[in-house]
DNA sequence: CAGTGAGCGAGCTTCCGCTTGACTT
């Protein structure tokens, strides 16, 4: 019989933490949550005090019976996963799933994979916090009641298979609300005025900048022209020491963040390169908000630092969450080691490692000391001053492993590094004045790293959540990842240089966007409806008001299921009302006018398959064919803007093109972009044609360029296996055998390949199993 | 990655949070 049994989460941390602990212990990992609410079924009784009905999960049965083998062969059971809401209910499933007899059963905790943390747990044991279980059951029955009530009115009034819930359908608000904030943004023109002096020197330049913008083009003229005969001298002289600290070490969402900024990954793949580092044990576990650092890693960054540039860079810190809702199992993400500054293997990894030993020592470092020098000029008898300021760096602390990387949205004002010595009263000559026109800016898009970092301000989703909230919400069609064209807009700038004013224009183009958060008519339409009948769901704030509750049931002052019960008891009704709600129309459907030549209304709104535009109503009487039409909205069309004019040309097609070889050629789009239709065969049209437009002779070419391409698509085959054939793709010559395709080893010649060889190429293709493997997240049932 | 191409009346869909695995569709 073996001695003692530990079970945490993580394999990778049962592996580091069996090498600490003797012979004696056996650590196994229960890899998260092993028993669930079903997933196709409601699984909550409301009626008995909601009562959730848990399943241990078809990919989880061999593991728990593993589990409960190694558990009844062991004399002692240490539940060690996380000490957190999930961590706490993950032991309790444990312990009902195996049938933990309590005597031999024990709840440790500890909140750093390092020996003394671990033995430190072994010696404070406690029992299941059955509070912290239950405000983990209230989460998940809240949440399973929020998506498994609400999804259903969707797919009745909107569209199927779309979802609603507590954590993506505010994501969801987030983009639309910023969308519409930046449609109706106007921004207000001033002028900033930029000055260049020369010293009494006569050589030396200072650049300065007017303390105030002016507001027009009239002040701007009034400015220059007092300017003409002013006299400029400089009045003061402020010399000040400022301070720059470093920030906390990384957390899963400002990792996330930084490595989009410095090192343009998604989020996703931030997460699956941190997951390899992890388990390569690299560096500590990377879905965490806790910003803590271990005394040993506090210690090796501080030996890290003397050895590699001195005492004098060395700043003891301690860090403190402060996001809401921070949950703190564990550590900071950090290396494991700190005398590895760099490390071998791919260069994403490379990098990720490096950002994050870098973040870690950075944070243990000085500050950062520089001294700001400000040179206030006077202009004769006005009261505005010209101002520049000038910055030093005295000691480069922490800046000298870490820079700061500054969000590409802020405007960076502008500062000067060393400025000339002046002297106070020395008088100026003014070399040039430029006042340019500047415009306010709108508020900037989401990025997905902005978005995490909006969404844990609120207190919303959790470090493992933040990636697989993004994909949710592009999967069901609600944001896409888009560019939105800059526009072009005209500045003025007026300068005044040798007495003389001048006046000019320039071109800037503003607002271009690539690769930001765009909410789509599905998205829009679903939120407006979420928004209209509930409100209280999608309030920026809910999430931390049920927060309040849970935490409250954790201390033991408040029954879960009453908790439960209240929030149902106000939001159910709301559900049965609204599901009773009859509309006219479809939700979120657009009257756009009426059909200048039959007369009939023009509609847009949601189909089955996206964004539709609909001519005519069905017919009441019933057997009368009048059918409505239908049209998909084209690319970058949206229901909230389009217009009668553009709708009405939706429904030029299906439009025929002309003849060839006798059969007609049809122009119209289809699920993949437009195409030709002609003699049951498919054409493609090239973005730079347009169904629309395209003539005939354009069209017959298309089909005998296609028709060419066919022909050269047949390499090679063979009598002996009709089966395999060699053919040539989009991205060059491969074997398709048996449903299969296998690309061919480099440099080989595709008319050449025996049977034998292409054979040979198929098995060991199949010898080493695919390497590439789905982006995480669920497969699509 | 290796070529796809409709139609708005019967199939089914959905939540959040914890963790990796894996052979085909």
């Amino acid at each position: 019989m073996q001695k003692n049994l530990v079970i945490v989460e993580s394999p990778a941390k049962a592996k580091t933490i069996e090498k600490f602990l003797g012979k004696d212990y056996h650590v196994m990992s229960s890899y998260g949550h092993i028993r669930d609410l079903k997933t196709k079924e409601y699984s909550i009784d409301i009626e008995h005090n909601y009562t959730p009905e848990y399943v241990i999960p078809a990919d989880k049965r061999k593991l728990v019976s593993e589990l409960k083998k190694a558990a009844h062969d062991s004399e002692n059971v240490l539940l060690a996963s996380d000490e957190d809401r999930e961590g706490e209910a993950i032991a309790w499933h444990l312990s009902e799933v195996l049938g933990l007899n309590q005597d031999k059963t024990k709840r440790i905790v500890f909140h750093e994979i390092t020996k003394n943390a671990i033995l430190h747990a072994l010696e404070n044991p406690r029992h299941i916090n059955i509070d912290l279980v239950n405000a983990q059951q209230a989460r998940r029955v809240l949440d399973r009641i929020v998506g498994f009530e609400v999804s259903p009115i969707l797919w009745r009034k909107i569209k199927p298979a779309l979802s609603a819930g507590r954590v993506q359908s505010v994501a969801v608000r987030l983009i639309v609300d910023r969308e519409r904030e930046v449609n109706a943004f106007i921004s207000e023109p001033s002028f900033r005025v930029t000055a260049t002096f020369l010293l009494s020197d006569g050589t030396t330049l200072l650049k300065a900048e007017l303390n105030r913008r002016l507001k027009d083009i009239q002040e701007v003229n009034e400015f220059l022209q007092s300017c003409i005969s002013a006299e400029f001298v400089i009045d003061d002289i402020s010399t000040k020491p400022v301070k720059k600290s470093p920030y906390p070490p990384f957390t899963t969402s400002t990792m996330q963040q930084e490595a989009a900024r410095k090192l343009g990954f998604s989020v996703t793949q931030t997460m699956v390169i941190a997951q390899r580092l992890y388990e390569s044990g690299l560096i500590t576990y990377m879905r965490t908000d806790s910003v803590n650092l271990s005394d040993l890693a506090l210690h090796a960054s501080h030996n890290a630092i003397l050895n590699a540039y001195g005492e004098k860079y060395y700043q003891f810190r301690k860090f403190h969450t402060k996001s809401k809702g921070a949950q703190e199992a564990h550590e900071a993400i950090r290396p494991t080691d700190m005398n590895i500054p760099e490390i071998s293997g791919n260069t994403q990894d490379k990098k990720l490692y490096e950002l994050i030993y870098k973040r870690t020592i950075a944070c243990q470092m000085a500050d950062a000391e520089l001294e700001r020098t400000t040179i206030s000029i006077g202009i004769g008898k006005r009261k505005e001053k010209f101002v520049a300021v000038g910055e030093v760096l005295k000691f480069d602390g922490f800046l000298h492993v870490y820079m700061e990387t500054p969000d590409e949205d802020n405007e960076k004002e502008q500062t000067n590094g060393i400025l000339p010595p002046v002297k106070q009263n020395e008088a100026l000559k003014l070399k040039e004045m430029i006042a340019a026109e500047r415009f306010t800016q709108r508020p900037p898009r989401y990025t997905e790293a902005s978005l995490v970092r909006r969404l844990e301000e609120l207190g919303i989703g959790r470090p493992s959540t933040y990636a697989p909230i993004i994909q949710t919400i592009q999967n069901r069609g609600y944001v896409v990842h888009g560019d939105k064209p800059g526009e072009e807009r005209k500045y003025a700038i007026v300068t005044l240089k040798n007495d003389k004013i001048t006046t000019s224009e320039k071109k800037e183009t503003i607002g271009l966007d690539r690769g930001k958060l765009l909410p789509t008519d599905t998205g829009i339409i679903v939120n407006d409806f979420l928004m209209e009948y509930f409100p209280d769901i999608l309030d920026y704030n809910f999430t931390a008001n049920v927060e309040k509750e849970f935490d409250a049931i954790a201390e033991g002052q408040l029954v879960w299921t009453s908790a439960l019960d209240k929030f149902y008891k106000f939001f159910h009704p709301i559900v049965e009302a609204t599901s009773a709600v009859k509309t006219e129309r479809k939700i979120g459907e657009r009257l756009l006018g009426t059909d200048p030549v039959s007369g009939e209304p023009v509609y847009v709104k949601i189909g089955r398959y996206g964004p539709i535009a609909q001519l005519g109503n069905p017919s009441l009487d019933d057997k009368k064919d009048k059918k409505p039409r239908f049209a998909s909205l084209g690319k970058g069309q949206s229901i909230e803007t389009i217009t009668l004019e553009e709708a009405m040309k939706l429904f030029d097609l299906p439009r025929t093109v002309g003849e060839f070889e006798g059969n007609e050629m049809i122009a119209t789009i289809g699920r993949f972009g437009p195409y030709i239709r002609h003699d049951g065969k498919f054409t493609s049209i090239p973005k730079s044609l347009n169904p629309l437009t395209i003539t005939e002779e354009e069209a017959i070419q298309l089909i005998e360029a296609k028709r060419n391409k066919e022909k050269q698509r047949f390499i090679k085959k063979f009598d002996e296996e009709p089966e395999l054939e060699v053919l040539n793709g989009l991205y060059g010559a491969y074997i398709a055998y048996k449903g299969k395709n296998y690309r061919l080893p480099k440099g080989s010649n595709p008319a050449q390949l025996t049977l034998e060889e292409c054979k040979k190429i198929i098995a060991e293709s199949n010898e080493k199993p695919a390497k590439k493997r789905p982006p995480m997240g669920r497969k699509k049932a």
